[in-house]
DNA sequence: AATTCGACGCATGAATCGACGCAACTCGTA
DNA sequence: TACGAGTTGCGTCGATTCATGCGTCGAATT
């Protein structure tokens, strides 16, 4: 019983892929088990097991599917490559295939996401995510990386009704991923910036990227989650007298004017107000309020926010 | 001391199978009578007849019989699919009820949690948290903490219907803190069990204790999000074949046993179905579905599952 | 004398095989 | 911007292979 014999139909549903797709490898990349006669059962050795391990990290990570087999063919233990799998100028095809999410032209490392998460495997989805944070930052994962995967998604999602167990694991995902950098980079000082998703908001992800971005630069926060009504929120601020308020609205059904013009108005006015998301019609929104256009910039606010209040601060 | 030593016929005969079946499933699956010198007649005491009935009961519900008899080796008084779930003994806890739980007397980490929940202080939330986990594991943390809390808090923002961002913002912080204990401890081999809310639940939390106690135990998991209709789910088992799904309903209205059933008919059914959480009622569950009453059951029960089928060679 | 043993074989249903094709995605080109 | 070419994962179909429960037979056990 040492000697494992594992069937076809185990080995893929512990990679998380069809059969189809196992029998599809072996013949088109010679990727299969070592011993195989030619209309018998496939049988898998553990060995066989490392290669399908190696081949399905290296797809996770953006590797094209025919390159990443053929490395695990001749180097099955073999690690990812350098540092940041940067592709310019190859010829090396890479288009999808059968149930995917779409995500352009967004780099390897979105399509090796899109595809760990088709596979239902958040092992892979925390190791692409981790490592993108951890050489690119947060901001430009966000922008390069989680949002063409969450869009694809979401489109994918209302299209279809399906692959909604997909996007909650991967937003899971996200969420977590964002709470280590929050978590690792130490909160140096009060959280003078208070973060908060408009009155039925439920997208919250954008909100906690930008906390993460915040953390990433040392500036410490406080993020309310989603679906936050406006009372709330009011009693919130009042509480915690913010400096700046980010205020996101996903859509154009949760971006009433109202909450920030309540936010304005109430006690303990805010320094700064921000309205922050697609929701947002410029043209409606109250005076006083600025509108971020993106992460980078949203972000870069807020640093100067901190900036200015540790000024006021040194007397 | 009574200790029969039941022939090879008589326990054909109880069990319902053909002697030859016996036979069979000795020299197949090694599943015979603990002691038995070849040539001689085989002699089954009642721990091997319970051996055999687990099998029998796992191989009448569908289950294969090599993974029957691979779990009946080694756990053979494991909670089974019985026809009559006759267990239960009456709601000694359920979160959900109408018992005045305010954070009372549930200890001074408790008090200090809610307090710092209140000041929407996420550091010291997550402080509390981490060395509660820390120091208790997470099984104790969540019946004695973070339960007592969340329903506290759940209760009187259900009456006041203010203190919403407080329940999201210490959610989260929950959420997080599991997160980080899964991140923590090395997922080691397949996830086998799959942890899935019910169609239109969207209470999470629970899900997410049980798959951080699973991972302190060092047992691999697949954890799907809040909201997952039975489409979705049923497509997830299909495509990662899990040999365990728990299902989470928190309230009763999202505990549709429907759900159950098509888990149980579909295809790639899973070894084991368990219905977690306060919102099934015993009585209305389908055959073959288990009901664990608290975390720590959840828990054993899963770990036992991983036992019977965890023999793979580690990656 | 009644069972049981070990070995062999059979019938049947599930799983898999090989081949084919589809759909969706990316990229180069017009 | 649109369109064709190349990739790729996977569903489907008829045939085949495997797994499994059990009957049969001669020898041994009880």
């Amino acid at each position: 019983m040492a000697d494992e014999a594992l069937s076809a139909g185990v080995v893929a549903r512990r990679l998380g892929i069809a059969v189809t797709t196992l029998r599809t490898w072996h013949q088109r990349y010679g990727l299969g088990p070592s011993e195989h006669v030619p209309g018998r059962h496939r049988r898998y050795t553990p060995a066989d097991l490392i290669r399908l391990e190696t081949m399905r990290r290296l797809t996770a990570n953006g590797v094209a599917p025919a390159e990443a087999a053929r490395w695990a063919v001749q180097a099955p233990d073999a690690a990812l490559p350098g540092p940041a799998p940067r592709t310019e100028g190859r010829g090396a095809r890479d288009g999808g295939g059968g149930a995917t999410i779409p995500v352009g032209r967004s780099g390897p490392a979105a399509r090796g996401l899109a595809r760990a998460a088709m596979r239902l495997d958040s092992n892979a989805i925390n190791e692409v995510i981790d490592r993108a944070i951890r050489t690119g930052g947060v901001v430009v994962t966000w922008d390069t990386l989680l949002r063409p995967v969450l869009a694809g998604l979401g489109e994918r999602h209302a299209a279809t009704a399906a692959l909604i167990e997909v996007e909650h694991l991967v937003s899971r995902c996200v969420s977590e991923a964002f709470a280590a950098v929050v978590r690792a980079h130490a909160p140096n000082g009060p959280p003078r910036i208070l973060l908060s998703c408009a009155d039925e908001e439920q997208h919250s992800l954008p909100l906690e990227a930008l906390g993460a971005a915040l953390a990433e630069a040392g500036i410490a926060h406080r993020l309310l989650g989603a679906r936050v009504p406006v009372r709330a929120l009011l009693g919130a601020v009042h509480r915690t007298g913010p400096a700046a308020v980010v205020l996101w609205s996903q859509t154009r059904s949760t971006a009433d004017p109202t909450q920030l013009t309540a936010l304005l108005a109430g006690p303990r006015r805010p320094l700064l107000v921000f309205a922050a998301g697609p929701g947002w019609r410029a043209d409606s929104l109250p005076a006083g309020v600025v509108r971020p256009a993106n992460l980078a910039e949203a972000l870069s606010l807020a640093a100067a926010v901190r900036d200015s209040l540790d000024q006021s601060a040194a007397g």
